[in-house]
DNA sequence: TACGAATCGTTTGCATGCTAATGACTCTGT
DNA sequence: ACAGAGTCATTAGCATGCAAACGATTCGTA
């Protein structure tokens, strides 16, 4: 099985490579696009609520905020009722790029899978589930040690 | 389709994840566990021989290899016949881990996909190979701009 | 044979992830 | 009301990836 471990693992560089090449002609990297995906959607949130949405730690989000203020995509601002909360909130320059890089993304999505079958996309997604139901729910077992 | 694509790097994450856990038991990090699995085939190979074997660019190996080279997993050499080449050796301490750090990856890929039926297993497969061919062979058609 | 082009490895600087340590603020219990 | 505990964001340091610039060696050709 570890072989299509190593096919999951290569399919998902090459997305990867491939999407932030796309989100590269629209002045954003990969990782930052995670970030407006979630904030087009519900804006104003904090580092440690975008982080648990996006299953990456809070100094990743902070970083990558700090990265995306520079850029002038988004500003910090200090929640008014507790002190300890920021609150990230986009600029209409991240309001403007939403449309065109939605769209390059769901090109990049179709273009990649278009050659699957139904049977194959049905499965593949039935397996990842699994997976990542497994990953998540069940002690992976690291031997002795 | 973004859904999919979605659960493929999602999947990927935790299983780097709990790839990253299981190595560093042995004393080797995700990224280096890779050069070892090549070396362990085929010892004495080049920074570019195994950045192109891994699908990652010469930079990646060679710190990498700095790293391991701290670490005492293996030694640079140069080549007697071509003096622009360097040659990376395995250490007996690198040959040593290699059966434990086999069969703790075999373990982890057998525990994530134990849940598998088979045709989620051929299915997936399928699929990632076309998705790896696609991205591989055909351009992305990366919009206007 | 000697010089320019090609081929390597390395260094540097950045983006994205992590953990651990730190600092600021809020909340709880007495 | 206030001290300690808990909750945030941030900073620092590391690993893994990339691209671009650099340096050393070899090869091809005039």
């Amino acid at each position: 099985m570890t072989e299509l471990i190593r096919l999951l693992t290569r399919a998902q560089k090459l997305l990867r490579t491939a999407s932030d090449d796309a989100m590269s002609r629209h002045g954003v990297r990969v990782g930052q696009n995670l970030v407006l995906e979630v904030l087009w959607e519900t804006d104003g949130l904090t580092p440690g609520e975008l982080a648990s949405r996006l299953h990456v730690t809070t100094p990743t989000v902070v970083n990558t905020a700090t990265r995306m203020e520079s850029a002038g995509l988004l500003v910090r601002r200090r929640d008014p009722a507790d002190g300890r909360l920021v609150r990230l909130y986009l600029t209409p320059k991240a309001q403007a790029a939403r449309q065109p890089i939605e769209e390059a993304r769901r090109r990049l999505a179709e273009h990649a899978t278009a050659t699957l079958t139904d049977d194959e996309r049905r499965h593949m997604r039935s397996a990842l589930e699994k997976i990542i139901k497994r990953m998540t729910e069940s002690p992976p077992d690291l031997g002795d040690a």
